[in-house]
DNA sequence: TCTGTTACTGACCCGTTGGTCAGCAAGGAA
DNA sequence: TTCCTTGCTGACCAACGGGTCAGTAACAGA
């Protein structure tokens, strides 16, 4: 009778399997996630999970490089925006990059390196070297802009670009947390954070001072 | 022969347990801590766990009210310093108390808030109303009492005073995290973050506008 | 020393879950 | 139609771990 019992789709899977993994692991965590939960949602059978990933640790690791690799490209292509000055570069694609943030799928990845990140250890060192370091080097590189060209005051903040970016990994957390006691408008947070940041970068320019 | 094999010290064994608990929690995450590791590092056995904690999430709830309770009245108590000007106070106070926080057990709790609150809905309640709302509330206090005396213009920090605190939660997962990749100088960091907060607060006064 | 009470033990139970594997069915080739 | 390859299934296994409980040892009172 022909009946399709199921579907031969080799290429299809891998992507499938990770993207349905990504939702549960977003909703329950990694730990609270059964293999057999992934395979429902990917409408696949268990066993099938590991002809493609050999652990459920490979699995998390999958979902973890899904995030982030097509995301490192346009990381990589806002560092170079030479038309604008450093603060327009602030206040424009840095403030709208940021304000995108707590709204897309990247809150996952946030709660996935601190929930399972003391964990995996290689997986801290990958997300280390291809999205931490590279965003704090493209913040001091800016900062260093904003400097050489008279718009900006050496600040501390070259040493500690973190400040820059700590209000978007509160606000991540903090709504995924307490979301239903309070609701963060983290759009108009976060424009008054850089017009701080800004405010700060460029006060007094009297003295200018190198130290 | 008379050989002490165990003791019967029931008024020491729920701060024993639950300070085991506490340091595994922090080691390994709640989900991964069995309980009978809890009892051999409290250096009782499983069995006795269950008479004083009825399920091991009770045993979770005790462990944040353990570092949560003693705690409260301290910070209450920080509320109301009148002697000291706004600017004092952040500069004095509220700096040492941020930077006690990373080395403090407190990030024991704040990594236990964000792996496990999401499947303990009470225990985020618990929290919002114990600590979160109750030192947003201070802040805001403390804020309008800069801009009563005149010390402060007002400012949308009222409305966030989260951006004030957001460098704490960031570094104490960040060292957590990425501490083997890099040292963060969180004293001077937060010497830095107050720094510019307060001068944000006091720029520009002449437009020392209402809204 | 006997007895009752209770803090405490540790072997056991059993549901859960990561991981396996024998076999089945969907194609392609001839 | 037949045969081969291979994507795929789902019943199964073994280990693990939260939770139980029958029994034991520590004290107290007499």
């Amino acid at each position: 009778m022909a009946q399709r019992r199921f579907r031969r789709r080799k290429d299809a899977r891998p992507g499938e399997i990770t993207a349905a993994a990504a939702a549960l692991f977003a909703e329950k965590g990694y730990a609270a996630t059964r293999v057999d939960d992934v395979a429902r949602r990917a409408g696949v059978s268990k066993g099938l999970m590991y002809l493609y990933f050999r652990t459920k640790e490979e699995l998390l690791k999958s979902v973890i490089r899904s995030f982030i690799e097509p995301r490192i490209e346009a990381l990589r292509q806002r560092i170079e925006e030479p038309e604008l000055s450093a603060e327009e570069f602030l206040r424009g694609p840095f403030l709208q990059f940021i304000r995108a943030l707590p709204n897309s799928p990247v809150h996952v990845i946030v709660k996935l390196m601190v929930t399972e990140g003391p964990r995996h250890p290689e997986l801290v060192a990958y997300y280390w070297n291809n999205v931490v370091s590279l965003g704090l080097d493209t913040l001091r590189r800016l900062l260093q802009r904003g400097v050489d060209n008279g718009e900006f005051r050496s600040s501390a903040l070259q040493e500690f670009p973190h400040l820059m970016i700590a209000p978007v990994l509160f606000a991540v957390l903090y709504s995924s947390l307490f979301g239903k006691h309070e609701k963060l408008d983290t759009d108009r947070m976060f424009a008054e954070h850089v017009g701080i940041l800004i405010e700060s970068l460029k006060r007094d320019p009297r003295r200018g001072d190198t130290g």
